[in-house]
RNA sequence: GUCCCUAUCGUCUAGAGGCCUAGGACAACACCCUUUCACGGUGUGAACCGGGGUUCGAAUCCCCGUGGGGACGCCA
């Protein structure tokens, strides 16, 4: 009998879910509910001066957005601090911790000259308590921080469900600061006590805390704690192969609802993004929790690919409900300033363009001509609009005229267009052509007589008037 | 500098010593469909970083290079 799968996910507050931490995110929650095991949500905010609130609503908005519910939390760190406390205290009285009165710039100072020896900066151990070693005298008015008394010698190791089994010499590891001069506890510190308080049983995280888990595999020890299996995701890449970045490409979830992707395309973009199941590319959400296991995770970085995504976002947006996306048109429109309600059922037209569009502001930009007025740009209709062109659209006018409001059906268009082009002689496009000129300000479109259909009789007669 | 991780088509990847003449997908290109543009369909090109081992046999295991990434904070 094994205990219940508990993960959590831990940002820090001090900006954005990016697409990285959405992966995390998305991994961990995956792993938890394909083991029917709980998800959690915890906000590292220990960094006080970098923390808002409104990167934590920030976070939160991401989340959501991606549909990754997390079954408990959100935990606050700020709000830990007496057990933080509690347990330095332990640790000092065991004598697993103690304390250090180096001051911050000397410290500099020590890991400036180590680097200029070429050797890894770490703390020397002046203050750390050794059997007959006599310790410095505390200086007046200092007030110490507190370091862990890292295990001597030895190695500390741990088999990462990623990236298999990795070792670090316990020499590597120097006595990290577990509560700063304020007394307020560090990440590594914090992060231990956490994921024991919480009883998480894998700790999927990114890559760059490798380092960090000799550290906290120290600390849990020393505390007895139950050491948790660790699961090191790889990092992502930029578009170009170089790394993200604020400046460079790191962009929020939001970014991508505000481009016209649909969560669901992201999900299984970032689910396909580093690993995988077999051939398979196109799956639900719960397909995913139900294929998802931490084995087939590629241990290598590996590259964001927008045109991939695009492919994505196409098929789901193919796939999705016309009333959906008119819903999201709607409001795509609106925050243009058009009002959607001005023009004729948006879902018939959402279905006439749904195959067309990669993304839904694209499906908005094809849209906009149904529900606004149009101005064809003096060159389009310079260049579609010649004198024979408009002498057949002057034709088909009549046509169409003659026909009713009832009788307004892509069968008697598509014969009106014919006959026109009969007997004006022309062929399909050179007719087609300019009239979509003139009814959406665009040479191509979707089949013309369906294009007419739902544009409706007012506003198509409307639009051939304005301009012959 | 030290430590840690990593390396298959342009990109995401399949691959657990013989199933590999290395498979799929995106992208590219070609053709078909379409009296527009897309969609769709079919097809083509495209990769095991280099060098040593181990083995009857290596993309797969080991070592050394090289490239890429990460860490080395009173940040997380």
């Amino acid at each position: 009998m094994t205990s219940k799968v508990r993960t959590r996910f831990a940002p820090s507050p001090t900006g954005f879910l990016h697409i990285g931490g959405a992966r995390t995110a998305l991994f961990s929650w995956a792993f938890a509910k394909r083991h029917q095991g709980d998800f959690i949500l915890r906000i590292e905010d220990t960094d006080v001066a970098r923390s808002t609130p409104e990167a934590v609503q920030a976070i939160l908005d991401g989340m959501q957005w991606l549909g990754l519910a997390h079954d408990e939390g959100p935990f606050y760190q700020m709000q830990r601090m007496p057990r933080y406390k509690e347990v330095i205290a332990q640790m000092l009285a065991a004598g697993t911790a103690y304390h250090c009165y180096t001051p911050a710039d000397e410290l500099e100072q020590m890991r400036e000259a180590q680097r200029a020896r070429g050797e890894k900066p770490r703390y020397d151990g002046r203050w750390r308590p050794e059997a007959g070693k006599p310790l410095p005298v505390a200086p007046e008015g200092v007030t110490p921080v507190v370091r862990f008394k890292n295990p001597a010698g030895g190695v500390t190791a741990w088999d990462d469900l990623v990236k298999g089994r990795i070792e670090f010499s316990n020499d590597e590891l120097d006595d990290l600061i577990i509560a700063r001069g304020d007394g307020t506890p560090t990440y590594n510190f914090c992060v231990v006590v956490d994921d024991w308080d919480m009883g998480i049983t894998q700790v999927i995280r990114g890559d760059d805390h490798v380092n960090n888990t000799p550290r906290q595999i120290n600390i849990l020890k020393a505390l007895g704690a139950p050491v948790p299996a660790y699961a090191h995701l790889s990092m992502i890449l930029g578009d170009d192969g170089t790394k993200l970045s604020k400046r460079h490409g790191a962009v929020s979830v939001m970014q991508y609802d505000d481009d016209g992707y649909l969560p669901e395309a992201v999900i299984n973009y970032l689910a396909r993004l580093g690993w995988s199941h077999g051939d398979e590319e196109i799956f639900s959400r719960e397909q995913f929790v139900e294929w998802f296991d931490l084995a087939h995770i590629t241990p290598s970085a590996a590259q964001f690919n927008t045109e991939k995504l695009n492919w994505l976002n196409q098929h789901y947006i193919k796939h999705a409900a016309d009333s959906r996306l008119a819903g999201e048109v709607a409001s795509r429109l609106a925050r243009r300033g058009v009002n959607p309600e001005a023009g004729p059922e948006l879902e018939s037209a959402v279905a006439l363009y749904k195959e067309r569009a990669v993304n839904l502001n694209e499906l908005a930009d094809a849209l906009e001509p149904f529900v606004t007025e149009i101005r064809p740009s003096v060159e389009l209709l310079a260049q579609h609009l010649n004198d024979a062109a408009r002498a057949a659209l002057k034709l088909l006018r009549g046509k169409l005229g003659a026909l009713s409001s009832a009788q307004w059906q892509k069968a008697a268009l598509s014969a009106a267009i014919k006959e026109t082009c009969t007997e004006a002689g022309l062929k399909m496009p050179q007719v087609a052509i300019p009239l979509r000129v003139l009814l959406l300000a665009q040479p191509q479109s979707p089949a013309i007589d369906a294009v007419l259909e739902v544009l409706g009789r007012d506003r198509v007669l409307a639009r051939l008037d304005h301009h012959l």
